[in-house]
DNA sequence: GTTATTTGATTAACATGTTAAATATAAGCG
DNA sequence: CGCTTATATTTAACATGTTAATCAAATAAC
């Protein structure tokens, strides 16, 4: 017997679900638990980089362009994880902030070869301690081990 | 001794990095390792939700209202992993489609309480089982356990 | 009870995400 | 060679991300 009081079987006026038909849908869900993993680790980073006037993003061509010399615009998308169009974007405002040059190539005229200039250089040596130093931070407080074991796992994650 | 032609040596005309004075930076970043992992996963459900005229962040909030029941904008904002302004704009949008009403709080006039219509829920009837069977053969080929260990260790780095 | 502070939501401004279309150059082919 | 197809990049259009500022309603402090 069901009465009006029970809040199990109540008169659903909040518009609650029914019942159980969603399985897991938002507990435990991947797609959900990386979202908030990613914002929750981001959160330590992005002051630092913002105190440099830098997003992630920027960060990352940046980076990548430092540690990999120059590149053209698909591949450097491609490793920066940021889209073409993104990247076009990009491009524009990191070069009136003179942080990189572009050149044509000249074997094949469709690709634009961008590097990164000395100014970018004194950036990344500013920020790379500092970044370094939360990464520990991180590392030391989640401990060694289960890092490890995570980025094993993400690894596994993004080959499927 | 250095000759011009060693290439590890060499003459840095492209402008790669002197030294490996980066240590980890991109290898194994925790950042872009969960970039990566969440691009790759969404890679799977993104088409799904696209012939169902939705984007994740739609879905997200779609998912959890049909969950949850009505919410206000700022408990749905902190669940579905969106930011305020995105939701407000969100909210414009769903509405015009149908898929949510509102409704001013009567005790306090500042908040927005939001729900489904059954028009969403009948949506989330046909995504939910598509969803579904995506997760199952992510979970089918990425191995029941290996994907419990890696969401424990989401939630851990989610709490730090 | 009036003022000051806090809180929920929106707006504004600019950046990136996302898909599709356009543009230009290369490469393949009969 | 002329034509088609493929590739690299850009543009366009719309959506969300992000921070700061604004506005209204509630609460706290005098």
């Amino acid at each position: 017997m069901v009465t009006g009081s029970d809040p199990l079987v109540g008169d659903n006026s909040n518009n609650a679900p029914v019942d159980g038909v969603q399985p897991r849908l938002t507990r435990r869900s991947l797609p959900i638990a990386l979202l908030r993993a990613r914002e929750s680790v981001m959160a330590k980073f992005r002051p630092m980089l913002a105190r440099h006037d830098m997003n992630e993003q920027q960060w990352r061509v940046i980076r990548i362009l430092g540690e990999a010399g120059e590149l053209d615009a698909t591949e450097l998308a491609d490793r920066a994880l940021v889209l073409a169009p993104s990247l076009t974007r990009m491009i524009k405002s990191l070069k009136t902030r003179k942080l990189i040059t572009l050149r044509k190539d000249k074997e094949d005229g469709r690709r634009t070869l961008i590097s990164i200039t000395p100014a970018a250089r004194k950036l990344i040596a500013e920020i790379s301690p500092e970044s370094m130093q939360i990464y520990r931070d991180l590392e030391k407080s989640f401990g060694k081990d289960e890092m490890e074991r995570l980025l094993d796992l993400l690894e596994a994650v993004s080959k499927l």
